[in-house]
DNA sequence: TTGAAAGCGATACCAG
DNA sequence: CTGGTATCGCTTTCAA
C-alpha cells in the first residue's frame, strides 16, 4: 500500500491547484460544480481523507475538548453525578463536533500527569469533578492559555464557573429537619482535602477546605442549625459513607445524633448501610438525608430525601461555556438552581 | 496580555537561533550548558509552552488516542464491565503520556458522529465496549488509516484482537447448572443487534448476530445444553434485564426454567429484581448466573454465581496492544481466561 | 556547538 | 471561480 494521499496528490489527478481542491472539498467556497465534482472524485479514487493535525496548525482548533476528573477513572465513574455531568457535557459538545478527552489521574498520582497536559492539543478544558482550589493542572492549563471552564471549582478570574446553589439547597434541608423536630443533626460531608483524611472537621479543617461546594454545603447547613458536628469522609463512594457514618452512629444511643446529613447521595447510601448495620430503623431511629438527587436505583424501595441537582444541566451548560469560549465571546459565571426532594428516609425525631 | 509566545521568540531573547532553542528545550542535542541554561530562563521569563499541534505535525504524532464507546456516556458508564475495562486502559496509555478520548453515541446517534470522526487527531482508536461487526465508525477510522484495536470485536484483518474465551466460560457455568440437576434453563443474552429489540432469539437473529461475545457465549452455554431457549435483552441494564427476565418467568410454574442464565451481570441482576418481585426464592425456586464478575455491591449479602473475566487485564492488555502500535510493531491477538465463580445464587434444582 | 533552511500538510487571503 | 503564496510553529537535517 502507498504512503497515504495528500491534498496535493487529489489536485494533481482532478487537474486543479491545492487551494482550490480544498475549497472544493470543505464545501466552504464558491468552486464550479464540476470542478468540485471532479476533486471530489479524485479524493475517493485515492482514499484520500484529510491529515486533521496540518488542518488544526492553520485553521487553531484540534476539536479537542478535555475533561480533567482528578482522580482515577474507576473511582470518577462509580460516582453517578460525575458520570451525568459528563453525559450533559458530550451531549452539547457533540453538537459542536468536538472529542471530550479525560484527563483522569491514576492509581500512582491525583491527576493528569503534565507531561500529558502540555503536550495534548487541546481546544479547551472543563475542570468536571474536582473543584480543586489549588490544582497543578489547571495552573499548567491556565498557563498553556487554554481556555477553561470551572464545575464548582476551581474559581479563577478569566474562568467561567458553572455550579449550583450549594448553600441553599443545604439550608431547605436542614430546615425540612428542623420542622421534623430534629435537633442534633451530624453532617457527614465530602472530602474537604485531597489527603484522604477521614474524620471531624474542625473550623481550621474547614477553612482550609479545597474544595468549594463540601464548604459551601456544611456552611448553608450551619446556617439553619449552626455549630452541627461535621465528620469528613475520605472521598466519596459508599464505602466511605459508611465507614465515615459509622463513627457517628455507633456510639451509645444517648449521644447519637437523630439526622445525619450525608453531602452527597452516595455517601448518603453508605449511611443507611451502616445505620441497617447497627440495627437502626431509618427513619424511625434516624433520619437519613443526601445530596445530588443521583441515581441509584438499587437502593428501592427507599427514596433518599435528598436534595436534587440539575446535574446534566450542568453538564450542559459547561459545554455550553466551552462554545461561547471557543466562540471568542466571555461566558458569564451559572449558578443552577436546586430542589429539596423530600423521602421516605426522613421522618419526625424519635420520642424519648 | 501579550500573544503566547512562540519558540522564535525565546530564541531572540536569549540570543540564539530557534533550532538551538529547539534542541536546548527538548533535551534531545547536544548544546553547551551555558547556552541551554539561557534558553530555559527565557522560556520561563515568557512563560513559553511549545504548540503541541505544531509538534504533532512535525512528530506525526498527537498523543490522543480514541475510545470508542458506541452507545451514549450515560449507559455506558452505568456498566461497571465497561468502566472497569477503560480504567485498565488508561492505566496502560497513560505510562505512553497519551490521553483518551471518548468517542461516544449521544441521544439522538448510537455512535460518534463521521465529522468528529475525520477531523480528531487520532494515533490509535480502541473499540472498547461495542464489538458489532459492521460499525462505521469502524470502517471510517480504517480508511483514514488509524491504527485500530479491537476488544471483543469487531474482528477484521490487520487489527489486533483483545478477548476472553466467552464460550468456555459459558459451557463451565452450563456445567455447573447440569451438576445441580438443571436441565430447563434460559438464557436472557445482551442484545444481538442495535435495534432494541427483546424477546425470544431464533436461529436467524443467532445467525445475523453483530455482537460477538453475545453469539458467542450462547453458542458455548449450548455446546453443554444444547436447545437452551433464549430471550434477548433490548440493552445491557438492570431494568433491561428485569424486563427480559420477566418475559420467561411470569408463566405458569410448570413451564418456568429452573435456572436462569444472563450474559452479564447488570441483567442477572435485573433477573434477580425480577424473581424477588414474582415471590420466587433464589435459589430455591430459581437459580440465577451472570457472566463477569462485576463488581455489584449493592447486591449483598448475595453473591451472584458468575463467569469472571479480568476486565481490567482486558483494558490494559488492549493498551498494550495500542503500545505496540505505536511502536510500529505488530501486535498478536489476546485470549484472556475466565473462571466460573458460584455464588449464592445457584443450587439444586427444586424438588417436584 | 550553533545556525540556516527545508519541510510537515492544509488553509486563508488576494490577485487575476 | 481559480491559483499563487504566505503562513501556522516546530523539528530536523546539514553545513559552517
Amino acid at each position: 500500500m502507498r504512503q497515504r494521499a495528500r491534498l496535493e496528490d487529489v489536485a494533481a489527478r482532478a487537474g486543479v491547484s491545492p487551494s482550490t481542491a480544498s475549497v472544493a472539498l470543505s464545501g466552504a467556497g464558491r468552486v464550479a460544480a464540476a470542478t468540485r465534482a471532479r476533486v471530489q472524485a479524485a479524493a475517493a479514487e485515492l482514499g484520500y481523507s484529510p491529515d486533521p493535525v496540518a488542518a488544526s496548525l492553520r485553521s487553531g482548533r484540534s476539536g479537542v475538548v478535555g475533561a480533567v476528573v482528578g482522580e482515577r477513572l474507576l473511582y470518577a465513574f462509580r460516582d453517578p453525578v460525575a458520570v451525568q455531568l459528563l453525559d450533559g457535557l458530550t451531549e452539547e459538545l457533540s453538537r459542536l463536533d468536538v472529542g471530550l478527552l479525560l484527563l483522569a489521574g491514576d492509581a500512582m498520582r491525583s491527576g493528569p500527569s503534565p507531561a500529558q497536559l502540555s503536550r495534548l492539543p487541546l481546544d479547551a478544558a472543563v475542570f468536571a469533578t474536582c473543584g480543586l482550589e489549588d490544582d497543578p493542572a489547571f495552573t499548567l492549563l491556565q498557563a498553556r492559555g487554554v481556555p477553561l471552564v470551572a464545575v464548582e471549582g476551581p474559581v479563577a478570574a478569566g474562568v467561567p464557573l458553572i455550579a449550583i446553589d450549594d448553600e441553599r439547597g443545604s439550608a431547605e434541608l436542614a430546615r425540612h429537619l428542623q420542622r421534623l423536630g430534629h435537633a442534633r443533626v451530624v453532617v457527614v460531608t465530602l472530602p474537604m482535602r485531597l489527603d484522604g483524611r477521614r474524620g471531624p472537621v474542625d473550623a481550621e479543617r474547614l477553612a482550609r477546605g479545597v474544595y468549594r461546594d463540601a464548604r459551601r454545603r456544611l456552611v448553608g447547613l450551619r446556617s439553619v442549625l449552626p455549630g452541627a458536628p461535621a465528620v469528613e469522609a475520605a472521598g466519596n463512594s459508599v464505602e466511605e459513607g459508611e465507614a465515615a457514618a459509622r463513627l457517628v452512629l455507633d456510639v451509645p444511643a444517648a449521644d447519637r445524633p437523630t439526622a445525619l446529613v450525608a453531602q452527597s447521595d452516595v455517601l448518603a447510601a453508605g449511611a443507611l448501610r451502616a445505620a441497617a448495620d447497627l440495627g437502626l430503623q431509618v427513619p424511625g431511629d434516624l433520619s437519613v438525608a443526601g445530596f445530588d438527587g443521583a441515581d441509584l436505583p438499587w437502593l428501592a424501595p427507599v427514596r433518599l430525601t435528598t436534595v436534587v441537582q440539575p446535574t446534566a444541566a450542568k453538564g450542559r451548560a459547561a459545554g455550553h461555556a466551552v462554545a461561547e469560549l471557543l466562540a471568542g465571546r466571555t461566558p458569564a459565571d451559572v449558578e443552577l438552581p436546586v430542589e429539596l426532594r423530600p423521602g421516605t428516609t426522613t421522618g419526625p425525631v424519635p420520642p424519648g
